[in-house]
DNA sequence: CGTTTTCGA
C-alpha cells in the first residue's frame, strides 16, 4: 500500500535528533502535519522501544482508538499486539505492546500505581494545547519526572502555535521543534458589528451564503440543543419561502453530544447529490468531530462554558465569547478539504481586543477536589499542594476550596495528609463525595445500591428529552410509566429505574420504551460494574471469594442508603451556607443539592408530606443573585402542602429570562421556597419558618399524647 | 411552565 507522505517526514532527523540529546521537547505541529500517527512510529524506529514502550496520550477515547488502529494498520500489525491502545472499560494491549495510545486520564490512573511510569521510555502528550484537566496535571507530573528519570525517559509535548513557547518554559526551557500543517486557505470576514440577535444573524448568514455562494456545507456553531432547535426551525422555515428552483436544495441538520447516536450518524453519512447541508452544531464540531465537506463556516463567537464556583461549591453553565485560538480553530474546520471562507459575527476589533487569547483552562474553572486527592495518594516528596507547579497556576481559592472537601469527608486530616481512608477514595473514579458514600455504604451494607445510584450519577442524564415536537402542545415524554421514586428522592428513582432495567434483562429495547437515554444506561452498567470490582479489589485481603461477590449485591434500608450518600455529601452545603444550619445536605449532580429528609425541618410525617428539599443553586446564583436560597421541591406533594398553608405568598416564576418578583430585592437572609409543580412558585421564607413551627407543634402535641 | 458544552478515570 502505498502511504501518503506527511509533512513531519521532512524533519524526521531534526525531531530525532532533538529529543535524543534532550530530556523533554515541544513540537508545535498544526492540523495535518501527521504527528499523531507518525510520532510513536518514529521513535520506534528509531529503537526507542528497546528499553520500554512508547505512550501516546490523546484527550478524547475515540481518538486513541482510531489512532491505534490507523497506526497498526500502517505497521501491518493487528491491534493489540505490537501497537494497542487502553481506555477506560477497555485495555488492547499486551507484553508484546511497544507502541501504546491511551487517554490522558488513563495515564493519570496509572501514576498511581506506578508513579515514575517505568513501562515507558517516551512519553508523548498529544494535544497539550487543548489544556484538558488531565493534561495539565500530567504536565505537572511530567515535569517533576522528566528530571528524576533522566535520561532514560523522553518526554515530547504536542501543542499549537500559540502557547509553544509557554511549554517550552516550563520545562526548563526546552528546544521547540516547529512543523507546518496542512490546511487550505480560509478566508475571514468580519461583520461590522456584532447582530442585535446572533441566532437571527446566524440564520440570515446562513441563507445569504445558500443563495448566492457556489456549492458547499455550511457548518453553523451554535451554544446549545435548545438553540440549535430554535435556529434550525427558523432555517427551514425561511428556506421552504425561497423561490422554488432559485437555488439548489438544502437539508439542515442538528449536531450536539446528547444527540442520539443514529441522529449524529446521519452528519457522516453520504449527503445527496446536487443538496448543500446546513449543519447546526455545539462546540462538539469544533475539535471532537470533523464533519467533511464543510466550506463555509459561520461563526457567532460564543460558546456555552462550565465553571466552578468555590465559594458557593457549585457550577453553573455560562455563554461566553470563545477565545481566539477557539475563533481559529472554528475558521479551520472550513478549509479541511478545499479553500473555505470563514464568517465571523463580530467585528475584527472585537476579535483583536475583547476576545481572550486563550481559553482560560479547565484547571482554573473547575473544581479540583478529586484532583488534589490523586496528587496526595501520590505521596511525593517535598510537595506542597498550594505550591504545586502547574503551567497555569489555579486560584488559591480553588485548591483552598478542594482542601475543605477532602478534610469534610475525611480524605486528609487536619494536617492535611491523606488518610487510609483517602487512599481507598483515590482509587475510585468518583468524585470524593461519591467515592466517600460508596465507602460508608458498605460499612451500612447497602454497597449494592449505592454502586447503582454512584454509576448512575456518573453519567450524563439517563432521561432523553426529546427535541420540541413541532406544535404539539404535550412534550413528548414518554417516561412517565418510570417509577419515580414515591418522592423519596431522585437517588431513590434512578435506583428503582436501573433496577427495573436489570429486571428486564439490560434490554436496550426498554430503554427506548421508556424514554431512556440508551448510551447513558450502558455507561451506568459499565461504571457499576468497574466501580464494584475496586471495591473488592481493596476488600480481598484474606476474605474468601463467594462472600466478596455477596457484598456487590447487598442491599439495605432506604435509611442506610441515605445514610450513606450524607457520609459524602453531608454537612458539604451546611458547611457553606450557615444560613441553613440545621439542615444537612446531600448532593445530586453538581448542581443540585437536596436537604436531607431526616434533617428538615419539615420532615416526612404519617400524610407522607415533604419528602424532599432541594437546593436549586444555578437559579440562585447566575440568574437571580438577590436570591440566597431557593428549595425546590418535588410536584407531588406540593399540593397538600399549598393546602395547608394559609396566608402564604406565592409568586409566579416564569422562566430564567423574566425576573421572579421583579424589582423587589429581598432580604439577603431569607430563604426562598420555591415550589415546584407543573408550574413553579416561590413562596416567602416566613412560610417555611411558619410551616417548621407547626409541624413542630404537632410533634409537640403528639409527645404529650 | 423549563431542561445542560464538551471531554475523561
Amino acid at each position: 500500500m502505498g502511504l501518503a507522505v506527511l509533512p513531519i517526514h521532512a524533519y524526521t532527523s531534526e525531531i530525532l535528533e532533538t529529543v535524543a540529546k534532550n530530556a523533554v521537547c515541544v513540537l508545535i505541529g498544526e492540523t495535518g502535519s501527521g504527528k499523531t500517527t507518525q510520532l510513536s512510529q518514529m521513535f520506534h524506529q528509531a529503537g526507542y522501544t528497546k528499553s520500554g514502550r512508547i505512550g501516546v496520550t490523546q484527550p478524547r477515547r475515540v481518538a486513541a482508538v482510531s489512532v491505534a488502529r490507523r497506526v497498526a494498520f500502517e505497521m501491518g500489525v493487528q491491534v493489540g499486539e505490537d501497537v494497542g491502545y487502553s481506555i477506560r472499560f477497555e485495555d488492547r494491549t499486551s507484553s508484546k505492546t511497544a507502541i501504546k495510545y491511551l487517554t490522558d486520564g488513563c495515564l493519570l490512573r496509572e501514576c498511581l500505581f506506578d508513579p515514575e511510569l517505568h513501562q515507558y521510555s517516551v512519553i508523548i502528550l498529544d494535544e497539550a494545547h487543548e489544556r484538558s484537566l488531565n493534561t495539565d496535571i500530567l504536565l505537572g507530573l511530567l515535569r517533576r519526572l522528566v528530571s528524576k528519570r533522566k535520561p532514560e525517559l523522553k518526554v515530547v509535548i504536542t501543542s499549537a502555535t500559540l502557547d509553544g513557547e509557554k511549554m517550552s518554559d516550563f520545562f526548563f526551557k526546552c528546544p521547540i521543534v516547529r512543523v507546518p500543517g496542512k490546511l487550505y486557505p480560509v478566508q475571514i470576514l468580519y461583520s461590522k458589528e456584532r447582530p442585535v440577535s446572533y441566532l437571527d444573524g446566524a440564520v440570515q448568514t446562513a441563507l445569504d451564503i445558500h443563495v448566492s455562494e457556489p456549492p458547499g456545507d455550511i457548518l453553523l456553531f451554535m451554544t446549545g440543543q435548545d438553540e440549535i432547535e430554535k435556529a434550525i426551525a427558523k432555517l427551514e422555515e425561511e428556506v421552504q419561502s425561497l423561490d422554488e428552483g432559485s437555488c439548489m436544495d438544502v437539508v439542515i441538520l442538528p449536531l450536539y453530544g446528547s444527540l442520539p447516536p443514529e441522529m449524529q450518524a446521519r452528519v457522516f453519512g453520504q449527503p445527496p447529490d446536487n443538496c448543500r447541508r446546513i449543519i447546526v452544531a455545539t462546540n462538539i464540531a469544533e475539535t471532537s468531530l470533523t464533519v467533511d465537506g464543510v466550506v463555509y463556516v459561520i461563526d457567532p463567537g460564543l460558546v456555552k462554558q462550565r465553571q466552578y464556583n468555590p465559594a458557593s461549591g457549585m457550577d453553573s453553565l455560562a455563554v461566553v465569547p470563545i477565545s481566539r485560538v477557539q475563533a481559529i480553530q472554528r475558521a479551520g474546520r472550513a478549509g479541511r478539504t478545499r479553500p473555505g471562507r470563514c464568517y465571523r459575527l463580530y467585528p475584527e476589533a472585537a476579535y483583536e481586543h475583547e476576545l481572550l487569547a486563550a481559553t482560560v483552562p479547565e484547571i482554573q474553572r473547575s473544581s479540583l477536589a478529586g484532583t488534589v486527592l490523586h496528587l496526595k495518594s501520590l505521596e511525593l516528596p517535598d510537595i506542597d499542594i498550594l505550591d504545586f507547579d502547574f503551567l497555569d497556576q489555579p486560584s488559591l481559592e480553588l485548591l483552598e476550596d478542594a482542601l475543605s472537601q477532602l478534610y469534610i469527608v475525611d480524605a486528609i486530616d487536619k494536617s492535611g495528609s491523606i488518610t487510609a481512608l483517602g487512599k481507598r477514595m483515590a482509587e475510585l473514579p468518583l468524585e470524593p463525595a461519591l467515592a466517600r458514600a460508596l465507602i460508608a455504604a458498605e460499612e451500612l451494607d447497602c454497597l449494592g445500591q449505592a454502586l447503582t445510584v454512584a454509576a448512575v450519577l456518573s453519567c450524563e442524564s439517563i432521561f432523553y428529552n426529546a427535541p420540541r415536537q413541532g406544535k404539539e402542545k404535550k412534550r413528548a415524554r414518554e417516561h412517565g410509566s418510570l417509577p419515580n421514586g414515591r418522592g423519596l428522592g431522585d437517588h431513590i428513582q434512578y435506583l428503582q429505574i436501573y433496577d427495573a432495567w436489570e429486571k428486564n434483562n439490560f434490554d436496550l429495547e426498554w430503554c427506548k420504551e421508556n424514554g431512556l437515554q440508551i448510551r447513558a444506561m450502558k455507561f451506568a452498567r459499565d461504571v457499576r460494574r468497574q466501580l464494584g470490582q475496586i471495591m473488592l479489589r481493596k476488600k480481598r485481603d484474606g476474605e474468601p471469594e463467594k462472600r466478596e461477590s455477596s457484598s456487590l449485591r447487598k442491599v439495605g434500608s432506604a435509611r442506610a442508603l441515605r445514610q450513606a450518600l450524607c457520609k459524602g455529601f453531608g454537612n458539604r452545603l451546611a458547611h457553606r451556607l450557615p444560613h441553613h444550619n440545621g439542615y444537612r445536605c446531600i448532593g445530586h449532580k453538581s448542581q443540585l443539592v437536596q436537604i436531607h429528609p431526616s434533617a428538615c425541618p419539615l420532615e416526612v410525617d404519617e400524610e407522607g408530606l415533604l419528602p424532599e428539599w432541594v437546593l436549586y443553586h444555578e437559579l440562585i446564583s447566575t440568574t437571580h443573585p438577590f436570591i440566597r436560597h431557593v428549595c425546590m421541591v418535588e410536584g407531588s406533594w406540593v399540593e397538600p402542602l399549598l393546602k395547608k398553608m394559609d396566608n402564604m405568598d406565592i409568586r409566579g416564576l416564569s422562566g430564567r429570562k423574566t425576573p421572579i418578583v421583579p424589582e423587589k430585592r429581598l432580604e439577603d437572609d431569607k430563604a426562598m421556597v420555591m415550589a415546584r409543580t407543573g408550574s413553579q412558585q416561590v413562596l416567602s421564607s416566613t412560610l417555611v419558618d411558619a410551616a417548621r413551627e407547626r409541624f413542630l407543634a404537632r410533634k409537640q402535641s403528639k409527645a404529650n399524647k
